[in-house]
DNA sequence: CGCAGCCATGTAAACGCTTGCATCGGCCGG
DNA sequence: CCGGCCGATGCAAGCGTTTACATGGCTGCG
């Protein structure tokens, strides 16, 4: 005798009027289950722990799946689970070569364990990063990685309170505790700075980006001041860019400083693509590099070594950062603990754009 | 003895032992709720509409959320809602300045609607594209954005039987059916070969970056090859890069083909990297642009309007691309339905690098 | 030959939200 | 003064998985 079942779930959308339903939710485990003539339980045993799951049902279940085109609900998963299998990044800006880069790898490796890449980004602006890691922790992330040392307070806050693992990447720096993954910045152009200064200069300029919400470039421009003051070099001429990289800025602030009564004999450059306008600003001014002026940029794209005159470079290696974080966060993910720093030491690429001066200087 | 209870939900965790579990799953709408004194149901509605609840309870609540730090749990929220709030968006690379671009847009204008975009990148890898697109599909996307128009069959099907609406970018071509919005790849480079033939110029070199998983690329040379026939123009000196955008490479080829016996008086390159190395390459063979050799290249990036010799070459309106992307994708998930091709018109550059051949030929 | 133990499987509760429906006071018009 | 209606709130049933625990059939050893 047929007692009414006592159904808990409506799987069959049982209407028992005529309309039939035909806004179907696609199909779920429990219909797999049912077609493959097992419990659920056993579906995603087959599908999580396939060995301690017969054979023969394991293949028919897999055979039922493909049959069905089920696609497993992560997002039932993860409120089951309480893990996401995602991990969150936040980049400043992703139409920077290094970022990109480094995101790249991240994605990759993360895959590699299984773990999907949630990729945003900033626009430099610390509210909207605040507004993406918040995103990032609704949606559960196991895991969190950032650029730079400096963020809102609301974001630590945020990221200790849900006991949410993150890293910050691109910086290095032994005073601060956070855990960080990348070059040292201030170090970075420390020698940078000092190179030029072995090398005669003395009448050093510098063209470099803003350094608003962005700690690694105030760090880097720290260490210029650092190694210049420590040779009681004090003043020097230079200008700020209003845009990130304008390759057509650099060339207006390199025409403006190469063009007083004493300019400098080198010129240190905020990134790539400031340098890469000063040299081209320059040689088009007539100038010589390096006999009248010597130039070096930070961080390294193909275009730096092709130029007429290849320009020397600090490189980073955003590739290191990129498998470092990735293994980082995966560690604590699992539990396991970490060193809390480690440096991705840049590299001090010499090309033919730094020579010294041409007369010594006083 | 104390009998059992029979709790449902344990939100205390009440361990009758003295042993007080310490990791407290973190705060949770029902703890918002009962501090606040409401029921969970009126907590839910103060958050997702916040004008059917009484002015006094919502600020109650809005304190205790804030108070208690309580984020809430995107994947319950999913779950429940049969909704993700997400848009997932697969790119070839990010390494490329407008994929970068409309990404970034892209992000900009979902947000705005309350989207997240969820980024990832195929590396050009169809395998790898599917993926992803599976991945975004578990985690229950609720519209997709693709590049080009060739995907894996299986992608097709996966996203026709979830439902999933989906876009293809950077492409248009009204011969094929899918949606798409972009530039018109073929027609813009028919329009750029024409142009140099238009100048004058019969023996057309071609600097080319690998078709293969590539369609946009494909469909560009096939507008070159277009162009050509249709002026009897068969045979051309032409060269394909292993790597996808190298500047060395692309020196490399450029001056293999300038030092045969009749070199070609134009050559059109298949991105912006291409044509920033055979300008180099050109010029540091000595030979004279546009004198010597026309050069037009594809996709206009900063330094090609800075080099000492402007570069001709196809702008291709990314910010637009992801400004459609996102409202059609939109539109399309509140159940609207949206034209589906759009065409975004590629603006042909005209600078330095293109003038007629030296002596009128053949 | 019997029972402990083990393996493969099933049962059902729980994960943290949303939402249809029930409920409960007013308030307004008759 | 009363009934109906409406707006605000509570109740509880899901959403689609996972997994602790129960079950039941075997195996192997005493």
């Amino acid at each position: 005798m047929t007692s009414a079942p006592k159904r808990t779930r409506t799987s069959k959308t049982g209407t028992p009027t005529g309309t039939e339903i035909v806004a179907r939710t696609s199909v779920g485990l429990r219909d797999v289950a049912k077609a493959a003539g097992v419990s659920t339980a056993t579906v995603s045993r087959a599908i999580n722990k396939p060995d301690i799951v017969s054979e023969e049902l394991r293949l028919r279940i897999e055979a039922v799946i493909e049959h069905l085109g089920w696609v497993p609900d992560a997002a039932a998963r993860a409120l089951s689970t309480r893990r996401s299998g995602a991990v969150g990044a936040v980049f400043p800006t992703l139409t920077h070569g290094d970022f990109a880069r480094t995101a790249t790898i991240l994605q990759h490796e993360l895959l590699a364990e299984g773990f999907t890449l949630l990729l945003a980004c900033s626009e430099y602006d610390p509210e909207q990063e605040l507004r993406q890691v918040r995103k990032f922790v609704e949606r559960g992330v196991d895991g969190i990685v950032l650029v730079g040392n400096e963020h809102l307070p609301e974001l630590e806050k945020l990221l200790s309170r849900q006991k949410v693992p993150s890293i910050n990447t691109f910086v290095y720096n032994q005073a601060t505790h956070g855990r960080s993954i990348g070059p040292d910045n201030r170090k970075a152009l420390f020698d940078v700075t000092n190179y030029l200064i072995s090398l005669g200069h003395r009448r050093i300029g510098v063209i470099w980006q803003s350094v608003a919400n962005n700690d690694r470039a105030a760090e880097r421009l720290a260490g210029v001041s650092d190694a210049l003051s420590a040779h009681g070099l004090s003043a020097w001429p230079y200008q700020i860019a209003k845009e990130l990289s304008s390759i057509g800025e650099a060339r207006t602030l390199l025409r403006r400083m190469m063009s007083t009564d004493s300019p400098p004999t080198a010129i240190i450059c905020g990134n790539s693509y400031h340098a890469v306008g000063a040299e081209l600003e320059a040689l088009a001014m007539g100038l010589s590099i390096p006999g009248d002026v010597s130039i070096i940029g930070y961080d390294d794209i193909e275009i730096m070594s092709e130029l007429p005159v290849p320009i020397s470079t600090v490189r980073v290696p955003s590739d290191q950062i990129g498998t470092r974080a990735a293994s980082h966060i995966l560690a604590r993910i699992l539990g396991r603990e970490e060193d809390t720093q480690f440096e991705c030491k840049p590299e001090l690429v010499l090309r033919a754009s730094t020579a010294p001066p041409r007369s010594p200087q006083a």
